[in-house]
RNA sequence: GGGCGCGUAGCUCAGUUGGUUAGAGCGCAUCCCUGAUAAGGAUGAGGUCCCAAGUUCGAAUCUUGGCGCGCCCA
C-alpha cells in the first residue's frame, strides 16, 4: 500500500519546537502588500539604500539615463506611472549590473499651457488682458502655479519606487538652464542658423493673438462659405493672354488679392475644355470635367489632355493687380542658372487632389502653411534675395490694408461678397455657390473666425541638416524598431525649419538684442555677458522688484518683463541702444537643451557634461516623436555634429552619433475601461458596481483616459489597494511596453494571485518549514571573517553551506529547478540587455510556475520528512538559493516584494553580514554550467506523462482518489526511457496508481501515423514534398518504423521516384483508439487500466473518508494540532471494511484518536455520500489528549 | 487625404528567421487537493488567426488590394 509519508504527532510538536536555531521572521500569512511597501519605503529613506546603490558604483562604468522632464503644474495620472515605471526598471537594473547609473530629476516649467492655467485662475483671456494685468505679476504667478502639484509628483514618484534625485532637479526657468539655452541660441545665431521669417498661424484678428493647435481644435463650427471657381488667363509665351484660362476654387475669396501661384499635382491628368459660351477654353482636372461642367450648366468640350507637370511654369494674369502691376514682369536669377518670372506661375505641388475644386489651387502663402511652405521652397530655388517674397494685403487685426485699396480697413470676412461681386462684374468668375464645411472659430470668442495668417518669427535652420539629423537617427536603437524609420524617420525627412520663437511671457526670453537704429542684431550667451556690455541700462527694474518683494527668485531676473529692460550700447551706431526682440521660445527647445543645460553647460558643469553625454536610455511615450524626442536630436544634431575629438568650445566630448541618446523605449498610450449605463451614460469603475446599479443595462467601455469623465481609477487608490509592485509588474510584464495598453483595475488586481501572492506562497511555505527544522544557513556558512554587507548568498557562495551538497550530487528535481534558475537567469539578463522588459517578465513568470507547481509540489515530501537526510538538506539549500536568487532577478521589477524577501531571506539571518538591501546586491547572470537542457527536456515528458494521465483520468471520471493498478505510457521516442524509469515513483505518486509501464508493442489501444519532418525535408525536397506525405501516410508505418529502427533508413516509393529517409526525417504520431481511458499527447498517449479490485477499492474509500473527515475539520475550525474522536455510522459494508482495513491510516491523516462505529453524543451528525451510500460522520475534539 | 501602427479564444494579450495539432492569463464549466489553506492545482469547452488574391512544397507569419480601429499630421 502506497500512502504518502506523513508527519503525524511528532511533527506538530516540532512545529512549536522552541529551539530557536532558524532565524528566519515567520511570514505573515496575511500579507497587506501596501502596508508592507510603506515600511519599506521607510526603510530606504532611513538607510539611504538609494545613495548607497549609487556609492557602491562609484567607479563603475557609466549608464547614462536622461529624465525626460514632465510639468508639474497638472495632477500626474497613470501614464506617468508607467513612463516612470519604466524610467526605474532599467537604471535599477544596470545598477545591480554594475554600473553607475545617475538619475537627475527635472522639471519642465515654461510655455503656454503654464499661461493657460494662471489666466483660468484670473479669468482673463487675451494677451491685452494679460498686458492689463501686468507682465509683472503674471509672471510671478506663472512661477508659483509650476510647482502647485509638486508635492503630489514627489508622493508618486517615491510611492511607485521610483529612485531618482528631485531634491537637484534641474528646472527649465531656472537662471543657470536659462543660460545654457542662451549659449545654445548664441551659437546658432553666430553660425547663421538662426533666422526670422514668417510663420502662418491660426490667428484671432480680434484678439491679435495666435492659438495653439490643442485650442484651435476646440472651436470647430459648421458654417457656410462662399465657394467661388475663378479665371486666371493664362499667359502665352510673350507674355500676352492667350484664350485659355485656369479655372481655380477657393472657399476665402478674400485670399485672391494676395494671390502668388497657382498649384496643380504634376501626376495628375488634366484638360483643356472649350466652353462656347463663354467663347473660351478652360484647364481643369480631367476627372473633375463632368461635375464643373453641371455645376457651371456649360457644356464643355474635351479638347486636347495633358498632365499637370505639363502645366508647370506657365505664367498667368492674377485676378488682382495690385502687387501684379509693378511686379508681374519681374525676374530672378535661378540657383542653378537661368531667370524665371518670380510669381504668377503655376507650380507642382503633391498636396494637390481632386476630391473638391478643380484640380488647380490658388496659391496665396500668406493664409495657408503648405502655401507658405512652397513660397519657401520656390524661394530656395532663386538665388539669394532674388526669389518671391510673401505678399500680405491684409493686416494683424484681419482688415485690408492700403496694399488692396479697394478694400482697406474691411474686415477680410465681410469684404468676401464684394470681392465676389467684383469678379463677376469682371467676367472671372466662372461659377459660385455655397460650401458647408467646419472651420475653427476662437473658443473664448465664438463668433470670431480665425484665420490663417503670417506672423514674423524666428526660425532654426533645421532643414540645413536633415541629413545629418537623419544620420543620427539611423544610429539610435529605438524600440520598437519601427519609429527610427517610420513615425519618427518621416518625419525627419518631411523636416521644415523649426519655429522657434513665441509672443507670450512665461517662457526662456530669445537672448537676441537689436539696434534700435540700424536693426542690426547679436546675441548673448550669458547674464553676466549681457551686464558686461558697454553702457548698460535697466537693472533698475529688478533690484527695484527685488525691494518690493525680498523674497522674489533670483532666478527670475533673466525672465520677462525684467530682462526686456536691459539696454545697452549699440557697437553698430554711436548713440544708438540696443534692445531686446520681446518673444520668448518655444519650451520644447527648453526641454531638448537638457542633455548641456541641466548642468548649465558650458558655463559651469563641464565635467558632468562630459560624463553624462550621451544618455544610454531614455523613455516616454509615442506623444514625444515631434516633441522632446524631436527637440533634443535636433538640437544635439546642430550642436555637436558627428565629431569625437577634443573641442576647445565644448571639453572633451563624446560626440559621435548617436546622441545624445543611444536607446529609447518609445511607450505606447494607455487608454482606460469603464463600464456605463446604456441608457444614463452614468460611469462606474467596475462591472460589479454598474451592475448592481443597473444590471444588464451594463456596457463596457474603452477609451481615453479623461480627468472630466473620471473613468480610470486614481494611482493613489491603486497603491492603496494593491501596491506599487502590483502596478510596475502590470506595466511590465502585461505586454511590451510600447503597444497601447488598457489601464485595467483588474489585470492590475490579478498580478497579485497570478505573481505576488504565487511567490509570497513559496517564501512562506519556505521559511515555514525552515523555521521548523531549523534551517541556518548563517550557521552553516559562517559568518567570521566576513566584512559587513558583503555576502550576496549567491550560488557559489551557498555552496559552501556545510550541510550543502554539490548541485549533481543532489536529486534530478534539485537538479531540474536549479537548471532553470539558471537559465532564467541567463535569458532575463539577455532580455533586459535588449531593453525587452516585457520578455524578461515572461521568463520570470515561467520560471516561477515551476518554482511553484512543479519543485515546491514535488518536494513537499521533503520538507514534511521527519528524517534528517541528505536529500531533506539538499531541498532547503535548493529552494533557498532559488528564492534568493529570485529576489535579485525581481528587484528592478518588483522592487518591495524582492526586498521583503531579500531582508527575511538574508539580512535576517546573516545580519550585517549580508548586503542591507536587495538593491545593493549584483544581478544574477546564470551560471551556464548548471544549465541542462536535456534534463528540461525530460522533465517536459514526465509532466507531459502526468497531465496526459490526469486528463485520462478525467475523461473517464476517475478521480485521482481513487487509486489505479496501472497506467501504460506509449511513447514514440524511447529515447529517454531509462531515465523515466526512474521517475517511476514521482508519477505514481502524483497519479496516483500503482504502476508505470512504457509497452514496446501497444497495438491494441493506439495506432500510429507517420509524417514528415517539414522543417528538415522542406529545404530538401520542395515540391516533392506533398507526394512523400502522401506516401508516408498511406505507407505501414510498423513495417517502415521497424525497418528505419534496424537498418536506420527506409526508402520509400512516391509518385516522383524513390527518396530516401533516416528516422530523423520522420515524426511518428500516437492515436489512441477508441474504447480506451487514453489521452494523447504530441509524442505519447497514457492508458489507464481502469480495472479495480478490492484493495484498489477499499483505498479509494478510506481516501473519501479521510476527505469527509478534513471537510468537516475545517468547517469546524479546528487547529491543526487539535486531536479528534471520529465516530462513523454507515450501513454500506464496504465503507465499514475499509475504515477496517485503513484504520491507522485513517487516523493518523486526520489526527484522530480512535475511529468507532458509534454515534458520538453531544457531536452533530454530518451525512455525506460515499460510495453512494449516506455515511454519517461524527467529530468531537479529544480535550482529554492535550 | 497622407504617414505610422494595429486586427489571433467571451475579455486582455503573446506568438522569435514561414514548418503542418496556434498559446497564456482572466472569465466560464467540470473536478482535484485540503499541513503553502481567507490559499493552491488539474482538466475541459471556446479560434474562418478581419476579408480576398498572390508567392511557396508549406502562410497567423511574406507581398498586394480591400474592410475596420487607433495615433500623428494635413
Amino acid at each position: 500500500m502506497q500512502i504518502r509519508d506523513c508527519r503525524g504527532l511528532l511533527f506538530i510538536f516540532a512545529a512549536i519546537w522552541p529551539n530557536g536555531k532558524s532565524m528566519f521572521n515567520p511570514v505573515p500569512n496575511n500579507v497587506s502588500f501596501p502596508k508592507m511597501e510603506e515600511q519599506l519605503l521607510a526603510f530606504w529613506e532611513d538607510r539611504e539604500i538609494y545613495e548607497k546603490s549609487l556609492a557602491a558604483r562609484g567607479n563603475a562604468e557609466k549608464f547614462v539615463f536622461y529624465e525626460g522632464p514632465p510639468t508639474a503644474n497638472g495632477l500626474p495620472h497613470p501614464g506617468h506611472c508607467l513612463t516612470r515605471a519604466m524610467k526605474d526598471l532599467f537604471p535599477r537594473y544596470k545598477t545591480m549590473r554594475g554600473f553607475r547609473c545617475e538619475r537627475k530629476g527635472g522639471w519642465d516649467t515654461h510655455g503656454l499651457p503654464v499661461e493657460v492655467e494662471v489666466c483660468k485662475e484670473l479669468g482673463i483671456h487675451s494677451k491685452e488682458e494679460i498686458e492689463e494685468f501686468g507682465v509683472e505679476p503674471f509672471i510671478h504667478r506663472c512661477m508659483e502655479s509650476v510647482f502647485r502639484y509638486t508635492r503630489e509628483w514627489e508622493n508618486l514618484t517615491k510611492r511607485l519606487g521610483f529612485w531618482i534625485h528631485l531634491q537637484d532637479a534641474y528646472v527649465t526657468y531656472h537662471q543657470s538652464y536659462v543660460e545654457s539655452v542662451w549659449w545654445a541660441l548664441k551659437t546658432f545665431f553666430e553660425r547663421g542658423l538662426l533666422f526670422q521669417g514668417h510663420k502662418i498661424v491660426w490667428w484671432w484678428a480680434q484678439g491679435g493673438t495666435a492659438l495653439s493647435s490643442g485650442e484651435v481644435g476646440q472651436g470647430y463650427k459648421t458654417v457656410d462659405d462662399p465657394s467661388v471657381y475663378v479665371r486666371f488667363p493664362l499667359l502665352d509665351e510673350s507674355g500676352e493672354q492667350s484664350d485659355t484660362d485656369l479655372l481655380v476654387w477657393t472657399t476665402t475669396p478674400w485670399t485672391l488679392p494676395s494671390n502668388q501661384f497657382a498649384a496643380v499635382h504634376p501626376q495628375l491628368d488634366y484638360a483643356v475644355v472649350r466652353d462656347d459660351e463663354l467663347g473660351r477654353k478652360l484647364i481643369v482636372a480631367e476627372a473633375l470635367v463632368e461635375q464643373i461642367g453641371a455645376k457651371a450648366k456649360r457644356e464643355l468640350v474635351v479638347e486636347t489632355k495633358l498632365k499637370g507637370s505639363e502645366l508647370v511654369g506657365r505664367r498667368y494674369h492674377p485676378p488682382f493687380d495690385y502687387y501684379y502691376k509693378d511686379q508681374g514682369d519681374q525676374q530672378g536669377e535661378l540657383v542653378e542658372g537661368g531667370t524665371q518670372h518670380v510669381a504668377w506661375r503655376v507650380l507642382a505641388a503633391d498636396f494637390v487632389t481632386i476630391d473638391s475644386g478643380t484640380g488647380l489651387v490658388h496659391e496665396a502663402p500668406a493664409f495657408g502653411e503648405v502655401d507658405h511652405d512652397l513660397l519657401m521652397e520656390e524661394r530656395d530655388r532663386f538665388a539669394q534675395g532674388q526669389g518671391p517674397h510673401l505678399i500680405c494685403a491684409v493686416g494683424p487685426d484681419g482688415k485690408f490694408t492700403g496694399e488692396a485699396p479697394d478694400y482697406k480697413d474691411r474686415w477680410v470676412k465681410e469684404a468676401d461678397k464684394d470681392i465676389t461681386r467684383n469678379l463677376r462684374e469682371r467676367g472671372l468668375l466662372y461659377i459660385q455657390e455655397q460650401y458647408r464645411h467646419e472651420y475653427p472659430f476662437c473658443w473664448r470668442a465664438d463668433d470670431d473666425p480665425l484665420i490663417q495668417y503670417p506672423r514674423q518669427s524666428w526660425f532654426i535652420r533645421t532643414t540645413a541638416f536633415k541629413d545629418s539629423m537623419l544620420a543620427n537617427n539611423a544610429k539610435i536603437n529605438w524600440l520598437p524598431e519601427h519609429i527610427r524609420d517610420g513615425r519618427f524617420g518621416n518625419f525627419l525627412e518631411s523636416n521644415v525649419d523649426w519655429a522657434l520663437s513665441r509672443e507670450r511671457y512665461w517662457g526662456t526670453p530669445l537672448p537676441i538684442w537689436k539696434c534700435q537704429e540700424t536693426g542690426k542684431m547679436e546675441a548673448i550667451g550669458s547674464y553676466e555677458e549681457l551686464l558686461a556690455k558697454p553702457g548698460v541700462q535697466g537693472l533698475d527694474s529688478w533690484e527695484q522688484a527685488k525691494e518690493r518683494h525680498p523674497n522674489l527668485s533670483e532666478h527670475l531676473k533673466v525672465h520677462k518683463p525684467y530682462i526686456d529692460e536691459i539696454t545697452y550700447d549699440s557697437p553698430f551706431a554711436a548713440g544708438a541702444h540696443m534692445r531686446r526682440v520681446p518673444d520668448v521660445i518655444d519650451c520644447w527647445f527648453d526641454s531638448g537643451a537638457m542633455p548641456f543645460a541641466q548642468w548649465g553647460y558650458p558655463h559651469q558643469g563641464r565635467e558632468q557634461f562630459a560624463d553624462q553625454f550621451p544618455a544610454d536610455f531614455i523613455s516616454e511615450a509615442l506623444d514625444q516623436t515631434r516633441g522632446w524626442f524631436y527637440s533634443q536630436l535636433a538640437i544635439s544634431t546642430l550642436l555637436f555634429g558627428d565629431k569625437s575629438e577634443d573641442d576647445p568650445q565644448l571639453g572633451t566630448v563624446q560626440a559621435e552619433y548617436p546622441h545624445p541618446f543611444r536607446n529609447c523605449i518609445v511607450l505606447g498610450l494607455m487608454n482606460t475601461e469603464w463600464w456605463e449605463n446604456s441608457e444614463t451614460r452614468e460611469r462606474y469603475l467596475t462591472e460589479d458596481e454598474c451592475r448592481d446599479a443597473h444590471g444588464k443595462k451594463c456596457v463596457k467601455r474603452v477609451g481615453k483616459m479623461a480627468k472630466q469623465l473620471r473613468n480610470y481609477p486614481e494611482p493613489n487608490q491603486i497603491f492603496d489597494k494593491y501596491g506599487a509592485d502590483a502596478l510596475r509588474w502590470f506595466f511590465f510584464a502585461n505586454q511590451p511596453p510600447w503597444t497601447s495598453s488598457i489601464y485595467s483595475e483588474r489585470s492590475i488586481k490579478e498580478v497579485i494571485p497570478e505573481f505576488m501572492l504565487r511567490l509570497w506562497n513559496v517564501y512562506n511555505f519556505f521559511v515555514e518549514y525552515a523555521r521548523i527544522d531549523g534551517f541556518n544557513p548563517a550557521e552553516e556558512l559562517g559568518t567570521d571573517d566576513a566584512a559587513p554587507g558583503s555576502y550576496q548568498l549567491d550560488g557559489n557562495q551557498l555552496a559552501c553551506g556545510a550541510s550543502a551538497r554539490d548541485w549533481n550530487e543532489r536529486i534530478e528535481l534539485d537538479r531540474w529547478i536549479i537548471s532553470e534558475l539558471n537559465r532564467t537567469a541567463a535569458g532575463v539578463v539577455a532580455k533586459m540587455d535588449a531593453y525587452d522588459n516585457f520578455g524578461a517578465a515572461t521568463l520570470l513568470k515561467e520560471f516561477l510556475d515551476a518554482l511553484s507547481n512543479w519543485y515546491v509540489r514535488r518536494s513537499r515530501d521533503r520538507f514534511w520528512s521527519n528524517e534528517e537526510s541528505a536529500e531533506k538538506s539538499d531541498a532547503y539549500w535548493t529552494l533557498y538559493e532559488c528564492l534568493l536568487t529570485t529576489a535579485k532577478l525581481i528587484a528592478p521589477f518588483t522592487p518591495f516584494l524582492a526586498e521583503e524577501l531579500w531582508r527575511n531571506l538574508a539580512v535576517a539571518p546573516f545580519g550585517e553580514h549580508a548586503a542591507e538591501s536587495v538593491h545593493l546586491c549584483d544581478y544574477p547572470t546564470g551560471n551556464a554550467a548548471l544549465v541542462d537542457e536535456a534534463l528540461r527536456g525530460r522533465m517536459a515528458i514526465v509532466r507531459e506523462i502526468v497531465s496526459l494521465g490526469r486528463a485520462a483520468r478525467m475523461n473517464s471520471k476517475l478521480k485521482v482518489r481513487q487509486p489505479l493498478a496501472e497506467i501504460d505510457v506509449v511513447l514514440s521516442d524511447r529515447t529517454h526511457l531509462d531515465w523515466l524509469l526512474e521517475q517511476d515513483e514521482l508519477i505514481r505518486d502524483e497519479l496516483n496508481v500503482k504502476a508505470v509501464e512504457y509497452p514496446e508493442a501497444a497495438d491494441d489501444y493506439i495506432s500510429y501515423s507517420v509524417a514528415p519532418n517539414f522543417p528538415r525535408l522542406g529545404p530538401r525536397l520542395g515540391k516533392q514534398l506533398p507526394q512523400v506525405k502522401k506516401a508516408l501516410a498511406e505507407a505501414n508505418p510498423a513495417a517502415l518504423l521497424a525497418e528505419l529502427e534496424s537498418s536506420g533508413k527506409y526508402t520509400l516509393a512516391t509518385a516522383g521516384g524513390d527518396v530516401e529517409l533516416d528516422s530523423e526525417d520522420v515524426q511518428v504520431r500516437l492515436n489512441a483508439k477508441e474504447g480506451w481511458a487514453a489521452a494523447q499527447g504530441s509524442g505519447m498517449v497514457v492508458v489507464l487500466n481502469t480495472e479495480l479490485n478490492d484493495d484498489l477499492i477499499a483505498e479509494g474509500l478510506a481516501r473519501d473518508i479521510v476527505r469527509a473527515i478534513q471537510d468537516r475539520r475545517k468547517d469546524l475550525q479546528l487547529e491543526y494540532t487539535d486531536r479528534i474522536h471520529v465516530g462513523i455510522e454507515t450501513d454500506n459494508d464496504d465503507v465499514r471494511n475499509s475504515i477496517e482495513q485503513f484504520r491507522e491510516y485513517i487516523m493518523q491523516e486526520t489526527l484522530a484518536l480512535k475511529v468507532t462505529f458509534e454515534p458520538i453524543d453531544g457531536a452533530e451528525p454530518v451525512t455525506v455520500k460515499i460510495a453512494g451510500s449516506d455515511v454519517v460522520v461524527f467529530i468531537e475534539v479529544a480535550k482529554d489528549a492535550g
